[in-house]
RNA sequence: GGUCUGGUAGUUCAGUUGGUUAGAAUAUCGCCCUGUCACGGCGAGGGUCGCGGGUUCGAGUCCCGUCCAGACCGCCA
């Protein structure tokens, strides 16, 4: 045995008992005759102390460590003259008697601390000093627990947990596949799942009404803060069920990881939003409903005054910041800078503030009298000390750009606290969305969603209207993730695809599994997927998803560890029958 | 594919209209210190200013190219 104790587990009550402990060393505060060592595993952090009445052997050895050395050390459990109330062993120390060094360590490039001075570049490098971190080991053992907390709550609700394969083949929908080589299928690949989409509908058309599995999946598209190529799902896939129950049942899920968890009581019923609704008022299919700030028509009211620039708009949109009016023209002018920048768009900002005494003060006045500003105010709900932020333009765009600022004010009035919780189901999500590239409907969510039956007539006619019994789960702005009745009908089946271009031998060579499946006896299904790593991240708090990942690859898609991809040697490319350009 | 920001000591950063020997903090090393816990004091070592080219009497600083990192747009059913 190399320790008798833990790092984080000795107290007072232990007082007066020979103990052995192992670890790293954290610091080494060296006063001449007297020393202290903080030494660091997984639980905590321990005191080790060595004095004048310490041989003269273990003073020597405690005195050669080094930052990061692994040490096993034995020692009497003694009270501190001084304790330190903020760690959990700052009663206690141990009085050296033995100091063992189970390994040296060099210099580790950054200091191992909760504040750490490595920069991300060199901690991704070195991600298994940085995964010695405090902060960095709470976020990962906070994964552990949702990971754990849901495999317990859908064991209750009777969910198998069944493996697919990694294995599988290339389609054409949806994103960039990677890809293996096959050896003994010379110039063949396999693909990496996207999704285990196909697979989990098998099992319920084999009889598993109830599936569940938490799975990589992958992706071969460009990368941000909350996207990785390879990413974890909560996949989950039930028969005989409609939206409603699928609803009901991962609502309930949330509710007990967020109760079990974070100690949080979410909404008993979670909000829910049409799509187009979501639209009209916040501009996002995953608003944040943390605040307020909602999306204001203006049309009525600004159109027709002569102001050219919203009278050639299609859509003139406001929002109120309550309490803003004392935003100066300084700030305003960083705002309008901020909306133009290239990756917002807008042509610029109109904004009006309305006065304590009740006038209106707008950067449009030629245009407006305070009559008509006094109606905007009224449309907009708002009082003086307001102000009111408006963009104009396509529908489209001005939602989307409007939709940024609004998150961007929510940002700087601080409306958008990390521990503030607000789940939203967004429902009825379009079927397909027009395709400028290919000229084509794609299918929003993925070619197996089922149309709404009401919707079904305008399929022919005007197929970008047919809503779908797709739904998103929300939360503070964040897509967690999300699912759709499926169609189970070989016919519906064959349709969709011919909708979305494919032909029908197209169609056989990629999904004819599937629709040979569907003509056995294929219940009534739906399912839905979570994003592990995003609903890990959003519980603590973060928009990034890479440090409750162990091993994340940068935002070229590399491990910088391990220098992932590199390339093959001639002999393995050969084998596989490849050859490079 | 594109936009923006950054790259200077082991690390995090500063570095003036282009001008003497490129600084600070921290880390490291040495000496001192009996109650530290961000220990303290004194001292020392430590630089391919990402890389390549150009302008100039002179470039960390200006210009061009390039590589790397981060955020974002496109993309991500």
């Amino acid at each position: 045995m190399y320790r008798s104790h833990t790092c984080g587990e000795l107290r007072s009550e232990n007082i007066g008992s020979t103990v052995t402990i192992a670890g790293w060393v954290q610091t080494i505060r060296d006063k001449g005759n007297l020393i202290w060592v903080d030494i660091r595993d997984r639980y905590g952090i321990t005191q080790v102390v060595g004095q004048d009445t310490s041989s003269e052997e273990s003073l020597k050895a405690l005195k050669s460590l080094g930052r990061e050395f692994v040490v096993q050390i034995t020692g009497t459990v003694s009270a501190r003259s001084a304790a330190n109330p903020n760690i959990e062993t700052g009663e206690i120390e141990l009085l050296v008697e033995k100091v063992v060094v189970l390994n040296a360590s060099l210099t580790p490039p950054f200091t191992i601390e909760d504040n750490t001075d490595g920069g991300e570049e060199l901690r991704a490098q070195y991600r298994y000093l940085d995964l010695r971190r405090g902060p960095v080991q709470d976020k990962l053992r906070l994964r552990n627990k949702v990971n754990l907390e849901t495999r317990k709550y859908l064991d209750s609700q009777d969910f198998l947990d069944v493996e697919t394969p990694v294995l599988i083949k290339s389609t054409p929908e949806g994103a960039r596949d990677f890809v293996v080589p096959s050896r003994m299928n010379e110039g063949q690949f396999y693909a990496l799942p996207q999704s285990p989409q196909t697979f989990k509908q098998l099992l319920m058309v084999s009889g598993f009404d109830k599936y569940f599995q938490i799975v990589k999946c992958f992706r071969d598209e460009d990368l941000r803060a909350d996207r990785q190529p390879e990413f974890t799902q909560i996949d989950c896939e039930m028969a005989f069920v409609e939206q409603d129950d699928i609803l009901n049942m991962f609502e309930g899920m949330i509710q007990h990881l967020f109760r079990e968890v974070r100690g949080v009581e979410l909404d008993a019923k979670f909000p829910r939003m049409e799509y187009s609704e979501a639209m009209e008022r916040y501009g996002s299919d995953k608003p944040d409903i943390r605040f307020g700030m909602e999306f204001v028509d203006l049309n009525p009211v600004a159109k027709g005054k002569g102001f050219s620039i919203f009278d050639d708009a299609e859509q003139v949109i406001a929002i109120n910041a309550e309490q803003c009016a004392a935003y100066t023209r300084k700030q305003l002018d960083k705002l309008t800078d901020w909306v133009r920048r290239p990756q917002i768009g807008a042509k610029g900002l109109v904004y009006m503030r309305c006065n304590e005494d009740g006038t209106f003060k707008s950067s449009v006045d030629k245009f407006y009298s305070q009559e008509d500003l006094a109606a905007w105010a009224k449309t907009a709900n708002a009082k003086p000390g307001d102000l009111i932020l408006v963009l104009s333009g396509t529908t489209e765009g001005t939602r989307k750009q409007m939709n940024e600022l609004r998150l961007h004010m929510g940002d700087e009035l601080g409306l958008r606290n990390p521990n503030v919780f607000k789940p939203l189901w967004v429902v009825d999500f379009p079927l397909l969305e027009w395709d400028e590239e290919s000229g084509r409907y794609n299918a929003m969510h993925h070619p197996f969603t089922s149309p709404k039956p009401e919707d079904l007539h305008l399929i022919d006619t005007e197929p970008g209207k047919v809503r779908a019994n797709a739904y998103d789960l929300a939360m503070n702005g964040v897509e967690l993730g999300g699912g759709s009745i499926r169609i189970h009908d070989r016919d519906l089946q064959s349709r969709m695809f011919d909708l979305l271009g494919f032909t029908k031998e197209e169609a056989e060579a990629q999904f004819g599994f599937l629709m040979s499946a569907f003509e056995y006896g294929a219940p009534p299904h739906g399912g839905l997927a979570f994003g592990l790593d995003r609903l890990v991240a959003t519980m603590g708090g973060s928009e990034s998803i890479r440090d409750y990942i162990a091993f994340p690859k940068n935002n070229s898609g590399r491990d910088v560890m391990i220098d992932a991809p590199s390339p093959l040697s001639s002999d393995q490319l050969t084998e596989l029958g490849i050859a490079l350009k």
